[in-house]
DNA sequence: CTGTCGTGAGACATATGTGTCTCATATGAA
DNA sequence: TTCATATGAGACACATATGTCTCACGACAG
């Protein structure tokens, strides 16, 4: 019955990236624990919310590397992304929503490479002539953050398959929204 | 010297929607003003939130009816829709945090109804052929929302240019990301 | 069975935020 | 000027969350 760290922290992102106000004890309810014991494997909320950062940004750079997102069409390469990043919309609400709270010029470390990384993909497909350049690269790179939170979001309301939320965030960033005659 | 309280409600949504646990004593700050006069112009934190919901949906359906979203050509309802947004962005934010909180089941009345004009908007265009229907109306609202939203903290950190706004929200929404030789 | 380990429940002091109050000051009108 | 009004600064009691503690229970290995 020995409680499993990731376990915990990812119903602590989950619920957290939501509701920034929830209690130490909202949090060990979510996780299905008592107090008590978030305290014995945390030493305080502001420690928990560290080894959540911590969590976050290795679970979205594994996704990164997974994804290989340095290599190929840049266009699959970002639906790749996109396929590794919804499984862990609830780490990466979390991140997002944190690094809305530090001074524009200080961002996270690890939060400030994932970016970088994914505005180099952006960049990539732009020089490419994959992407369109009337678009910044920032923007575009904090557009694909906000549909995942929010395809995030809408499966934890049970609005969304889990298995839908990487097209569905895919089509909408790569396609838009307007049909079209030629495919 | 007076408060001018839509001022102060404005500057405690852009505050809250990024930073919920934001004390009394951080909005009053925000706002300009001393903890004291905030709570002079709102009986405490309850009414201020509550407050703050109710002028962020008028805010926002206002925002509707100038934008005329039922009639005309879906695509340039939605672009209207847009216009009409990104300037409160601040409020929609508020708005679509505050309803991450409750049950799945039961939304602010206000928040149903704007979700719902939205709604009807996106099922308009798909059915007259404008939009894409392998895409669900309700996973195309909840782009439009965190596009939106995403812009007004881009906006908010110096990332882009107010009047930009617009257009890029509804250039990635309408026309994605993807480069197109014939436009 | 016996001992150990991890847990849940709850008590407790402390820290922080909230809501109310008083008082001094500044602005603006008569 | 004189007065009214609104504000800022700060004190205060109160509520809530936090962090630490003790104790009892149950699972599991020996």
């Amino acid at each position: 019955m020995t409680v499993h760290r990731g376990q915990v922290l990812k119903a602590a992102a989950e619920l957290l990236s939501r509701k920034a106000t929830a209690s130490m004890d909202d949090i060990a309810r979510a996780a299905g624990i008592s107090r008590a014991t978030l305290h014995r494997h945390f030493a305080g909320r502001e420690a928990l919310v560290f080894a959540l950062a911590e969590l976050a940004v290795r679970q979205i750079e594994d996704g990164l590397d997974a994804a290989r997102i340095e290599e190929g069409d840049p266009a699959q390469a970002l639906r790749r992304l996109v396929a590794q990043a919804t499984p862990v919309a609830g780490f990466l609400a979390f991140l997002y929503g944190e690094n809305q709270l530090y001074e524009p010029g200080t961002p996270d470390p690890g939060w400030a490479r994932i970016e970088e990384r994914v505005g180099a993909l952006i960049r990539r497909g732009q020089e490419r002539g994959a992407f369109r350049r009337d678009l910044s690269a920032h923007w575009l790179t904090d557009a694909l953050h906000a549909l995942v939170v929010a395809s995030g979001w809408s499966v934890q309301d049970g609005r969304m398959a889990p298995r839908e939320a990487p097209r569905m965030v895919a089509e909408v960033l790569l396609g838009g929204v307007l049909e079209r005659r030629t495919a």
